[in-house]
DNA sequence: GGCCTTTACTAAAACGTTTAATCTACGCCA
DNA sequence: TGGCGTAGATTAAACGTTTTAGTAAAGGCC
């Protein structure tokens, strides 16, 4: 059946897979025969069965699987999508990347990853190095983009208003009126809040949403109990410092809520080293609902984003595009948040 | 400068990159003179420096990029690599990959990323998909290879003895001796273990070395007080199960030593709704030290395994594999565990 | 003036596919 | 006999690079 070992083979080197052409030269064909049996081309109706099916075999059993290199080449799409976020190594983008990762997968994409610390050069380069590796797409997770891109793109959680650009955000007036209607039901009035950093994309909405909500439950917003994260530390370290300095002022918030779950772990740290308890003393409501967070001593309260849902209504999304780029691109894809309510909310004292 | 704007162009649409091909036409050269001087060929020394910054500069002025793709074709390297995880959205994993991340992005590496969640079918399928992709090379972390690949991989926390494979391992000997030594030193003798997953790479290395860590420190090691994992989620759910069951043995265990820092948050719980106090009662050792280990409440005392480094080092030794073929490939590459004492261990009483 | 060397490039094949266009042999019909 | 349709393929260009082997022209040397 297969040739003899011999030394000197003039094509294909032991170490190298069958190609189409070498498949073709066993079976005495064209490689364009072959490439129409094996593609389902509607040419290839014009060769008879009998021939498709030696095809066919011949292509299993050498295990012929096409080079995917040379298909994209030819064919100006990859299959490959890259996907940008600022940390991997932390609970809110690992969570989008699963959905994310799920979609992919299932629509037969594979994926780049690159985490840019939220450094800006990086935010800049990467996306280049991506498109340089012919990427069809590409999603990028709690990072803002300054201008837009020859592919299309969608952000998780993104704001930016670009051509090309479908965001998928959370609905943040639900999400901050959930957390402001819980907090007063249990009679609190005097509330902190902690901020995201700067570069986070949601910090801007989050806070223009809580003090809407703030107004609408008519609940004071006292300037000094504002906080705001700053650094690039993807630890609670950040919540924890801000938080102290909130415990500062007097009189003293009865409850706190946080940017985001992370945030919140150090809040809560910063809380208990000031002798006070939680939830007892100080009620906490997180955000995000980072897998960690029901799994805190206690529980964290906190407004659970859809986070898998969201990377994987992203990969979605962003596959459609690409599989049907005369449809229109749809510009915000809204989810909604709920509240968890677990053990560090309690009523005021 | 630029030709004006023609309705009917010959080549290069509008919305395709400038091509190799289309700069040397601009130029009045050929495509080779151009890939000679923009890539420093030794052979672009006979090419006048006049020409070669004419050359550059217009490669600027356009913007010139590459395409990776027919590069790849033509090279037979892609500067790309897989990456296989169980699981994207955990601890362990996560932190491996960010050292994968950056060692990878400063060679000029770009990876795919799949996680396989422990599926037999998904663990045979992936490494196939991305060799499609023409992948230089493999990492799979917690993740069991059954047979030899013809690109070189690097295992993280891997045992298996392939062909063309790296094992980046811990020192388990010594995690178990620190370990152990710390609960006895606390005066523990009755010591609860929990054993890993089947699937987990590492639970047959560690259970042995906890064994013979045992008889060197002269512990009894009592069946009833072995539990293991079971199931596949990344949760502590499954550490809390295990607990529930090693709690209703006695005489009770004074500490626990858990497979990983996950199920070590799971047994908490459990001993907690036992009514028995962490550490005051019970003494618990994670392993791993994952980001969120240090900020539960009280801070986990663990084994930290540094899978930064360990992610780092895989990917740098990769790396060094693929630029240097013709060097030996490293068998085993072993690191350090230390110890983290924090706050879920005390004397026993 | 003849020969050799250097300078400044170019031609063409190759990487592994896809696909529109073309070819050949055969059978059939008028 | 000539023409035509069809089955069963093949050819060749194309995707965008790299690289070896070459070539034409100019300059140097005797």
């Amino acid at each position: 059946m297969a040739e003899k070992a011999s030394r000197a083979r003039p094509r294909a080197p032991a170490d190298s897979r069958p190609t189409l052409r070498s498949l073709a030269v066993q079976l005495g064909l064209s490689p364009a025969s072959v490439s129409l049996v094996l593609n389902h081309a509607p040419a290839a109706k014009a060769i008879p069965k009998s021939t498709q099916d030696r095809i066919r075999h011949a292509a299993a059993a050498v295990g012929y699987r096409p080079n995917s290199l040379a298909k994209s080449l030819r064919h100006r799409r990859t299959l490959t999508v890259g996907v940008m976020v600022p940390e991997i190594s932390e609970g809110y983008s690992a969570l989008v990347m699963s959905g994310i990762e799920d979609a992919l997968m299932h629509a037969g994409y594979l994926y780049f990853v690159a985490g840019h610390r939220h450094r800006a050069d990086l935010i800049e380069e990467y996306p280049r190095l991506m498109l340089d590796r012919a990427v069809d797409g590409l999603i990028v997770v709690d990072t803002s983009l300054r201008a837009p891109l020859p592919v299309p793109v969608v952000a998780v959680s993104g704001h930016d208003d670009l051509p090309g650009l479908t965001n998928i955000v959370l609905d943040h007036a639900h999400a901050a009126s959930y957390a402001l209607a819980h907090l007063k039901g249990l009679g609190h009035r005097r509330i902190a809040y902690i901020k995201g950093q700067r570069f986070s994309s949601d910090t801007a909405v989050r806070w223009t949403t809580i003090r809407e909500a703030a107004r609408a439950h008519r609940l004071p917003v006292d300037n000094a109990l504002v906080g705001q994260l700053a650094g690039e530390s993807p630890l609670p370290d950040l919540g924890y410092a801000v938080t102290q300095r909130l415990l500062a002022v007097r009189p003293r918030f009865t409850a706190l809520f946080a940017f985001n779950d992370i945030s919140a772990l150090g809040a809560i740290r910063a809380i208990r080293e000031a002798g006070l308890r939680v939830p007892e003393d100080v009620s906490v409501v997180g955000f995000d609902d980072i897998a960690s967070a029901a799994y805190q001593n206690p529980g964290l309260t906190t407004v659970r984003q859809p986070l898998y849902e969201m990377g994987q209504r992203a990969a979605d999304t962003l596959v459609a595009r690409l599989e049907r780029p005369d449809q229109p691109v749809p510009q915000t894809i809204s989810l909604e948040p709920s509240l968890i309510v677990r053990g560090t909310t309690a009523r005021a004292r």
